[in-house]
RNA sequence: GCUCCCAUCGUCUAGCGGUCCAGGACGUCGCCCUCUCACGGCGAAAACAGGGGUUCGAGUCCCCUUGGGAGCGCCA
């Protein structure tokens, strides 16, 4: 039992859940997995003033979609200050922690004072050792840890290696603020002690943090977790990703149209790896991922790469999840595309019929949608520049001509077709593409499709020979 | 400014002292397949940031420089 691996995700609910929280959420998942152990989730909403509901909601959501799932309860942070508190009272009567009185003024004058001098700005330990006595009146004061001032605070991470600091760089960090309540740093430790967290996998934005929890979990005789520092996601450009700098929320790529297994495929390649191998099952990667093969480097995100493995993840999809998948995302991809917010058995059914030619030649699910837009599209059809340049006098002539060949057919069915359009080109004289051609423009509207003959075995005979009298002459 | 982390093709990466005139994938460019577009197949261009060491031997170890990044709050 106490050898069982516990990882957590612990977002703070202030946004959605971005690019980068989602595969730290999904290392953590995927090392649970693979050792039989859990993930929790904690929210870590200490801080009252930017946490919301919908944030809440929207990680849910995030991580449900992307399959990542989390064990026991959610933890939310803020409900556990009472338990805070009382770590802190055990550090202040170990004398390990101290009450100070410097206002935030003082702070700020030590700061610039420090920045001058060109030193680290920290703290200066004014009340470390001062008698509580001394205390100024009406100075509600903060509780401090008395960090050590000599020696080196030392981290074995799993990815970063071995990090050391100088204890005389850190300062004494606030554990309980003058209102009573704990502070991130405090807060994380003892939520991490307490729920038995075993592994630590988390952004490298936190490895310095990691040094004072250290201190933390020294000055409470607790056992440090194992941590796992990840590299950060930067934006194409090299920047960081962050909120304000194009990362966008999980939901924004459910929108663009991305399979949520070839999201979790990408983002599990970013860092990490396993030889040559870029196409995973999900099986796969549990059974493969270990924190020893994630790289130390930030890596930059690229949508070309997303989009190739969703082409090659929508290959294989089964036509019905793909139109599932599709209608998930349909109320915001419907109304502006003439459609609902939903199929009707018509178009689902026509939808299903063209799926298999459809799949083959996208990327994302909205470019599936818009390349079945011909199968919904009212007569007479509306023409691509490219496709009506297609349909020049000539070509109409053969259109009738095709009309001949394929009206008396018994068989409405692909090889027919085929046999009656070929038939059409040897007549004329023309290979087969001066031909299929002009008949895709009339029907799809469009030069490029799925297989001519697929197309007008879903349009169905009626639909099919319509649309191309539209166009005949 | 201070502390810490990082550095192989445009991008994601393999490489854990010799088998690397550096491998794979995406992207790009050719060719093939072909009713279009994709898919698929074949091929090409494309990288060890720079400088010092250590070593018989360095992409691989050490140092410096340069360039990125993170953190330095009574935010998380």
């Amino acid at each position: 039992m106490t050898d069982q691996i516990i990882t957590r995700f612990a977002p703070s609910p202030t946004g959605y859940l971005h690019i980068g929280g989602a595969r730290t959420a999904l290392f953590n998942w995927l090392y649970a997995r693979k050792y039989g152990g859990k993930m929790l989730l904690r929210i870590e909403d200490t801080d009252r003033e930017r946490s919301t509901d919908a944030a809440i909601a929207a990680i849910i959501d995030g991580l449900g979609w992307l399959g990542l799932n989390w064990d026991d309860d959610v933890v939310y942070q803020h409900g556990r200050a009472a338990r805070h508190r009382e770590a802190v009272d055990q550090l202040l009567a170990s004398g390990d922690a101290y009450y100070c009185y410097a206002t935030p003024e003082e702070l700020t004058e030590m700061r610039e004072l420090a920045r001058k001098a060109g030193r680290p700005m920290r703290y200066d330990g004014r009340w470390r050792d001062r008698d509580a006595a001394e205390a100024p009146a009406g100075v509600k004061p903060v509780v401090r840890l008395k960090a050590p001032q000599t020696g080196e605070t030392v981290i074995e991470d799993e990815v970063q290696g071995r990090v050391v600091w100088q204890n005389k760089d850190l300062d004494d960090l606030v554990l309980l603020r003058s209102d009573g309540n704990p502070t991130y740093m405090l807060a994380v430790v003892v939520d991490d002690h307490d729920m038995g967290v075993t592994h630590i996998i988390r952004g490298d934005d936190h490895l310095t943090n990691a040094a004072r929890q250290k201190q933390i979990y020294d000055a409470l005789g607790w056992k440090t977790p194992v941590m796992a520092h990840i590299p950060l996601i930067h934006g194409p450009d090299g920047a960081k990703l962050s909120k304000r700098h194009g990362a966008l929320g999980v939901e924004a790529y459910r929108s663009m149209g991305y399979l949520p297994e070839a999201l979790r495929n990408y983002l599990v390649r970013l860092g990490w790896s396993h030889g040559d191998q870029e196409v995973f099952s999900t099986d796969e990667m549990i059974a493969a991922f270990g924190l020893g093969q994630i790289g130390r480097s930030a890596a930059r995100f690229d949508f070309a790469k997303l989009e190739n493995l969703n082409g090659i993840y929508m290959r294989n999809a089964s036509d019905e999840r793909l139109v599932e998948a599709i209608e998930a995302i349909l109320p915001e991809l419907g109304p502006a595309r003439g459609l609902g917010d939903s199929f009707t058995p018509e178009q689902r059914a026509k939808l299903l019929a063209a799926m298999p030619g459809l799949k083959e030649r996208a990327k994302t699910l909205v470019e599936l949608l818009d390349s079945a837009a011909y199968l919904y599209a009212a007569r007479p059809l509306p023409l691509e520049p490219k496709a009506a340049a297609l349909l020049d006098d000539a070509a109409r002539r053969r259109l009738v001509s095709v009309l001949s060949h394929i009206e008396p057919l018994q068989d409405w069915a692909g090889a027919a077709l085929e046999a009656a359009v070929r038939d059409v080109a040897e007549a004329e004289g023309v290979k087969l593409g001066q031909v299929a051609q002009p008949l895709r423009a009339a029907l799809t509207g469009k030069t490029t499709s799925p297989g001519l003959f697929d197309v007008m075995t879903v349009l169905g005979r009626e639909e099919s020979l319509a649309r191309i009298r539209d166009q005949a002459a």
